[in-house]
DNA sequence: TTGGGG
């Protein structure tokens, strides 16, 4: 009787990270605070996997690493946030290379998650197949969140990006909102991040004269979000594309859900069609954090009180007017973004905003009036938090034209407002375009009675052209 | 088996 007491109390035992390391290739038990979670990916075999970090009183700041294999993504661990506690059944100590991980064996390992907070109850939230709990669990858990509380959090935003210093090239760290996944073709999918910073406008490179055939586009993916997703969006602030296009392996991207804060580690940033986009790689790693994290919470708070201002909802580049080239009427009226117009109740609607014009169809002004002189041309707006098509219209044209200009004084119009440098060279459609944050003023209205938020145009009033 | 730290 006490023998057999004996040996299921030694089977329960749990190491201390530091006793774990110097158990080669034993089977032990381990309970951890969780640090990090990489990108479930599909491994070189016919498995999923994914790695998890854990730390505890015994190896605070280095911790271990759980390698977890398991036949579909279900079956790995979903640790909700940094900070949780997973508990590890009969898993294998590894020595490889320099350093010691941990085997989460799928035919004998099995594991816990709890949540990490002190105070929460022992109900695991999500447990592996052959895991059973026992009474003795409580008192471990209990300890680690006492720990976690008197533990120094870590400044996880230090070596991280915002959105507002954004910079091409390898290797960034950023940590953001998740607002939107979808899986845009086979294995192909899209994030949508934002932090609510605007990240810095990029120059143009698109040629002006492919605008017919093959205009610059809107948003990067292939079938634009539906007025529903956008209406979720924050109405200030870049939300940030990512994408997984360059990465040869399957991730689990499913995985993230909206709503968290996460901690990318190891992305690139590129610009795309003049539009910033994230590249998930499949070395990229990243964490939730949790939801009362300080930076998420910061990032959050100065929104707030951006969305509260009355005249903080211009872009935070455009400093500190919009350009004087043009001119609206309306100049008591409070500036809105892309986002407010794209998610704004009612179809039928006026509004005020600062924009850059990377675009214009027709590419030349010589081509601005219809044959029977009516203006009509089609500009392509953007701000931090968007991009639409906006048509000028007939008296409207006149009123941004200011009447019907010579073609040379034309021509001026059109490069200042699309930020074309003025030189002798001939070809301006070759270079590259940095336009200016101007205002303008817009209406919205449907064309189709039948669909009417499918069919929504934006119009451009009310604003001069000086040039 | 597969993946694996800085």
């Amino acid at each position: 009787m006490s023998n057999l007491k004996r040996v299921d109390h030694d089977d329960y035992k749990f190491l201390r990270i530091v006793d774990a390391i110097a158990s080669i290739n034993q089977k032990i038990n381990l309970i951890g605070v969780i640090t990090e979670i990489g990108i479930s990916k599909q491994s070189r075999g016919p498995d999923c996997c994914c790695t998890i970090k854990i730390v505890d009183e015994s190896n605070a700041s280095s911790g271990i690493s759980i390698n977890f294999f398991a036949e579909n993504f279900e079956k790995l661990p979903h640790v909700e946030s940094a900070g949780d506690i997973i508990q590890l059944v009969r898993v294998v100590v590894k020595r490889h290379q320099s350093g010691v991980n941990v085997l989460f064996d799928k035919k004998f390992s099995s594991f816990a998650l709890y949540e990490g907070r002190e105070g929460s109850n022992f109900v695991p939230y999500q447990v592996s197949s052959k895991f059973h709990a026992r009474d003795l669990d409580k008192k471990f858990i209990a300890g680690l969140r006492k720990w976690t509380v008197s533990r120094q959090p870590e400044t996880a935003s230090s070596d991280s990006l915002s959105l507002k210093d954004i910079k091409q090239g390898h290797q960034f760290n950023l940590i953001c909102k998740v607002l939107h996944v979808c899986e845009v073709k086979d294995g192909e999918w899209m994030l949508f991040v934002w932090d609510g910073t605007d990240a810095p406008p990029v120059n143009i490179h698109k040629k002006l004269d492919e605008e017919l055939e093959n205009p610059l586009p809107l948003q990067l993916e292939p079938t634009p979000l539906s007025r529903k997703v956008l209406c979720k969006f924050p109405a200030v602030g870049t939300v940030l594309r990512m994408t997984n296009d360059k990465c040869n392996e399957k991730l689990g991207l499913h995985l993230l859900k909206a709503g968290k804060w996460v901690q990318f580690r190891n992305i690139d940033f590129e610009v795309r069609y003049g539009l910033w986009c994230g590249i998930l790689l499949s070395k990229s790693k990243f964490s939730f954090l949790p939801n009362d994290d300080d930076y998420a919470l910061q990032c959050q708070r100065t929104n707030d009180e951006r969305v509260k201002s009355k005249w903080d909802r211009q872009p935070t580049t455009c400093f500190p007017r919009p350009s004087k080239i043009i001119d609206t009427d309306y100049q008591d009226v409070p500036f809105v973004t892309l986002m407010d117009i794209l998610t704004y109740p009612e179809v039928i609607a006026k509004f005020r905003c600062v924009v850059r014009v990377v675009a214009t169809l027709p590419a030349h002004p010589r081509d601005f009036q219809a044959p029977c002189g009516t203006y009509r041309l089609r500009l392509t707006l953007e701000d931090p938090t968007a991009r639409i098509h906006a048509y000028i219209y007939a008296e409207d044209g006149v009123k941004f034209f200011g009447g019907y200009p010579s073609i040379d004084k034309m021509v001026k119009m059109h490069n200042a407002l699309l930020g074309v440098e003025e030189t002798d060279d001939a070809d301006s459609n070759e270079k590259a375009r940095n336009p200016p944050w101007v205002e303008c003023c817009l209406n919205s209205y449907n064309i189709d009675e039948s669909d009417v938020w499918g069919s929504i145009r934006y119009r451009i009033f009310a604003t001069t052209l000086i040039g």
